[in-house]
RNA sequence: GCCCGGGUGGCGGAAUUGGUAGACGCGCUGGACUCAAAAUCCAGUGAUAGCAAUAUCGUGCGGGUUCGAUUCCCGCCCCGGGUACCA
């Protein structure tokens, strides 16, 4: 048969179709198994082809599971609120809509050409009403949620207690108090702008060198009222549950470091002509007796008390200027320590000395109290400082460990030293305090309770995790629920009136001075109540992430327009049991979604504490590009290669290879459309899987495209050919090496080792090729091992062989271990580690016989060179050495 | 700077718990088929030396542990990702 897959691949695209083959049933009697794509932003570009990489995997998997009797959820949906489509609508006035739905069809049509089995009844978008009637009912949920501290989970609103003495300032202290718990809430905010996209963007939008991820643009910071989330209430929460999960430990990584938990004290200083405290935290209190100057951030609400009359020129200047910053010069190019002294004394609690106090942008105001204590000895920005504006050093740890140079400079306070060492000049028995001799373990601990008794500090801690700015300014994003009240009260549109949809528009721009372009949609904006009152409704939008923060949940029970989905459906279905996607939303999308999930789980919505067992990254899929000798990029088309060696096809110019990412420019861009109608969909797939392990970053290479293609080819010529399929038994070798092969495809598929199982497949192939005949019982076992990679040449041989329906449901084979067991092993023979020859052995040969067997090989006198061998070490069923 | 990954042929990559380094694929070389090409098939292909059998070297670098190290330990170098005055 020859493999003509432009015809197999749509007759078997329509069969699944047709027969809804991948219509995922909730049969409660099955295991089920969900496992998810994170799904894509339909962009008006098409498919990339790292789309199919994750896609490939998560269906492989599937079709694989569902051979072993699982029940298996596999839904895809549009994550398609976004600006690109806002933008198309501001040029050509085609509302987003409209745009969003073409590109979706066309994604669609994408996916639907490379035969995955997703269940399409489930499909979701998230920027239909029936999908966004649920985002905005979960953002009423966080309104009305506070975080107990106490018992460490959120509890609904109705639940808070008012204390008594707010209860006592009346009403509107009552609803402030309230509103300061609440988990979403709105207010003044500085928040990073870009001009660019006119709108907000959160903190984690905003790359290290200051630009918007989305656009590259600088952002700046600007003061407006914006919703905000209190993510780092769970903190903890987010911290803990990521114990439990299966995921990279790069990623969990990355969310620790996010969230930033340290561990220290608050320790409140006393001020020299001031009844007030100025409160600073440290994760070193046991450092405290090497303070010897505190610092406050510029933004600090103290420092114009703490200023004295003298210093309030140089101060007010110093403010200015800093707040003139942004904050990228306050930290990357501004490493130069910057400040100025206040006029101002503290008191020192443990030695009693007076210690100047500075203000200074190295201390930034939204992390801990905005204030330190300064040791110059032993934190190196500290030193730094001291250096500059001649501040007193004074060492409290002798660093024991450091070579005798370092040592001595550091005791003369020359140095700084910030490992660990020997509590030094750390006694003052004036106030019963003493750390001398001590580790750093029981200093800290020491030091935290002599606070604690003294009442001036308490063991704290802090995390970096700030709180989530949740709006934008745009128009193509899910509206709030909201109305501002001319009385200044704000309140949730009611459940049932929910969805709040977004108002057809003639033009899109945003407002000038950061409103929406939603502010401009006056018969939308504006209502009244039953009484008459006047209110607007929000005007700002969600962001993207809103949408993406829990659609996995919404595939359960797509079309539910009763509840977000039935809890018995998703008591079944939860958690996710494996989610694939790219290394990009190791923090954003997934730190985000497992803040929504816990709160949801607190309010008993859903049924797990988090939403992903597993997790697993695909690698991004580069391509190869040429340069120059000076690093200039060359694009593609104009590099012609000759004897391994590329050359610029104008000036002749020697060129370098390259992995780059794809781009227009170097015109390097793979799409899998054109990938499908060459090779066909199977090779596609198949190429994606055998490059390289799916979590490794790897270039494309068309030429490995056709090496899939070519045994693809070899497959279904030899498979497809009735000829080559006998009756009778199968040959003994072939039989053993099939049964390998199922083991090998199918503990791969387990451990996501894509690669290598179709290595296996391959070999086997090559194997029957030569081998020329097999039964049909053999052809049937390796077109359903075949199955999960090329679905459609599987499903194209298992018909050949006479079956009336697919084969996505057919029993894995069984793997028949009794035919691995041998009686012999071909031992290989080292001499002193080197392999030299192979004699084969039965494998229960006493050790004696086998070192007596190997001395009297042919070859051993050779190697031997007539010694005697010290001694033999036989590791049955691996190697023998000899050891002279 | 700090935290994660990772360095294996010409290329993508294999190698259970330390046990034959280079599976599988690409590329390349030679051959078959063909008037010829493409496609297909067969053989070879880490480097060096040799007609060959074979030998020596070889998993970023330098040490170490071991009968035996791509794998474990110590010290470096390079590449990729994340993060950055977080006290």
């Amino acid at each position: 048969m020859d493999y003509k897959f432009w015809e197999i691949e749509p007759k078997w695209q329509q069969y699944w179709e047709n027969n809804k083959t991948f219509k995922t049933p909730n049969d409660f009697s099955k295991p089920k198994y969900y496992v998810l794509d994170m799904f894509p932003y339909p962009s008006g570009a098409g498919l990339h082809v790292g789309h199919p990489e994750g896609y490939t995997a998560t269906d492989i998997i599937s079709r694989y599971k569902r051979t072993k009797g699982f029940n298996v959820l596999h839904p895809m949906g549009w994550d398609a609120f976004g600006l690109p489509a806002e933008q198309y609508a501001i040029q050509t006035g085609t509302h987003p809509a409209i745009t969003t739905q073409k590109n979706c069809d066309n994604f669609r049509r994408q996916i639907k050409s490379l035969g995955l089995s997703y269940d399409w009844d489930r499909e979701i978008n998230t920027t239909d009403p029936k999908y966004f009637r649920w985002t905005q009912w979960i953002f009423t949920k966080l309104y009305n949620t506070w975080f107990d501290a106490e018992q460490g989970k959120g509890r609904p609103i109705s639940e808070l207690p008012i204390p008594e003495d707010v209860k006592a300032q009346g009403d509107a202290a009552v609803k402030t108090y309230i509103s300061e718990k609440r988990l979403a809430y709105y207010d003044n905010a500085q928040v990073w702008w870009c001009q660019s996209c006119k709108t907000v963007c959160a903190n984690e939008e905003v790359l290290t060198d200051g630009s918007h991820e989305k656009c590259g643009n600088q952002v700046v910071r600007k003061n407006l009222k914006q919703w905000l989330l209190r993510i780092p209430h769970y903190a903890e929460r987010l911290l803990q549950g990521l114990e439990q999960l299966d995921w990279p430990e790069g990623v969990k990584d990355m969310q620790r470091n996010w969230i930033g938990k340290s561990t220290g004290a608050e320790v409140d200083f006393a001020l020299d002509g001031l009844t007030e405290k100025l409160r600073v935290y440290t994760t070193r209190p046991d450092t405290l007796f090497g303070a010897t100057y505190m610092v406050v951030s510029p933004e600090h609400p103290l420092l114009s008390k703490l200023t004295t009359p003298e210093a309030e020129v140089r101060v007010a200047e110093y403010v200015q200027a800093a707040s003139l910053k942004s904050d990228l010069d306050r930290t990357e190019l501004a490493k130069e320590k910057t400040g100025v002294f206040t006029g101002r004394y503290a008191i020192n609690p443990v030695t009693g000395k007076q210690i100047p106090i500075w203000v200074a942008d190295y201390v930034l105001m939204g992390y801990g109290t905005g204030a330190i204590m300064a040791v110059p000895a032993h934190d190196t920005r500290d030193f730094e400082f001291a250096q500059k504006f001649d501040i007193p050093v004074v060492c409290i740890l002798d660093p024991k460990e450091a070579d005798a140079e370092t040592r001595a400079a550091v005791l003369a306070g020359n140095a700084c030293w910030t490992e660990d060492g020997a509590y030094i000049n750390s006694v003052n028995p004036d106030k019963g305090i003493n750390l001398n001799g001590l580790n750093k373990k029981q200093g800290i601990e020491t030091i935290v309770a002599w606070l604690q008794e003294q009442g001036i500090g308490k063991a704290t801690v802090n995390y970096k995790l700030r709180d989530w700015l949740f709006s934008r300014q745009r128009y193509w994003g899910e509206p709030f629920p909201v109305i501002h009240w001319e009385d200044g009260e704000i309140s949730l549109v009611e459940e049932n009136l929910l969805p709040v949809t977004l108002p057809e528009m003639e033009k899109y721009e945003p407002g000038e001075g950061g409103e929406s372009p939603l502010a401009n949609a006056a018969d939308w904006l504006y209502v009244t109540d039953a009484n008459g009152r006047k209110g607007r409704r929000e005007t700002n939008t969600m962001p993207q992430w809103a949408g993406s923060c829990w659609y996995y949940l919404r595939y359960i029970d797509p079309h539910n327009d009763e509840q977000i989905f039935d809890p018995k459906v998703e008591n079944y279905w939860m958690p996710v049991d494996l989610y694939i996607g790219g290394a990009e939303h190791a923090v954003l999308h997934l730190l985000y979604s497992r803040f929504w999930h816990k709160v949801l789980f607190d309010l008993g919505v859903v049924s797990t504490e988090e939403p992903f067992r597993k997790l697993f990254n695909q690698g991004m899929i580069l391509a190869f590009a040429y340069e120059t000798a000076t690093g200039a990029k060359i694009a593609s088309d104009l590099v012609e290669e000759k004897d391994g060696k590329y050359f610029h096809k104008e000036t002749g110019e020697e060129l370098r290879q390259i992995v780059a990412k794809m781009s227009k420019s170097l015109k390097n861009v793979v799409n899998p459309d054109d990938v499908v109608e060459k090779f066909g969909a199977d090779s596609l797939r198949l190429y994606e899987m055998f490059m390289g392990p799916l979590d490794d970053v790897k270039p494309w290479a068309e030429n490995g495209v056709k090496g899939v293609f070519g045994f693809l080819n070899r497959a279904c010529r030899f498979f497809g050919d009735p000829e080559n399929i006998t009756g009778g038994d199968e040959d003994k070798e072939t039989l053993k090496l099939l049964h390998q092969t199922i083991k090998k495809v199918g503990d791969d598929i387990e451990n996501l080792r894509f690669n290598t199982g179709i290595s296996a497949l391959m070999i086997f192939n090559n194997h029957v090729l030569k081998q020329g005949k097999v039964t049909k019982q053999t052809a049937e076992t390796f077109a359903k091992i075949l199955a999960p990679y090329a679905p459609h040449l599987a499903e194209e041989l298992w018909q050949l062989y006479g079956h009336n329906e697919t084969l996505a449901y057919e029993s894995w084979p069984e793997v028949d271990e009794s035919l691995f067991v041998e009686s012999t092993f071909e031992y290989p023979v080292s001499f002193n580690g080197k392999m030299r020859f192979k004699i084969a052995l039965p494998i229960d040969m006493p050790n004696a016989e086998v070192e007596k067997a190997v001395l009297e090989h042919e070859s051993s006198a050779r190697w031997l060179e007539g010694k005697t061998p010290k001694k033999i070490i036989v590791v049955p069923k691996k190697i023998i050495n000899v050891v002279l």
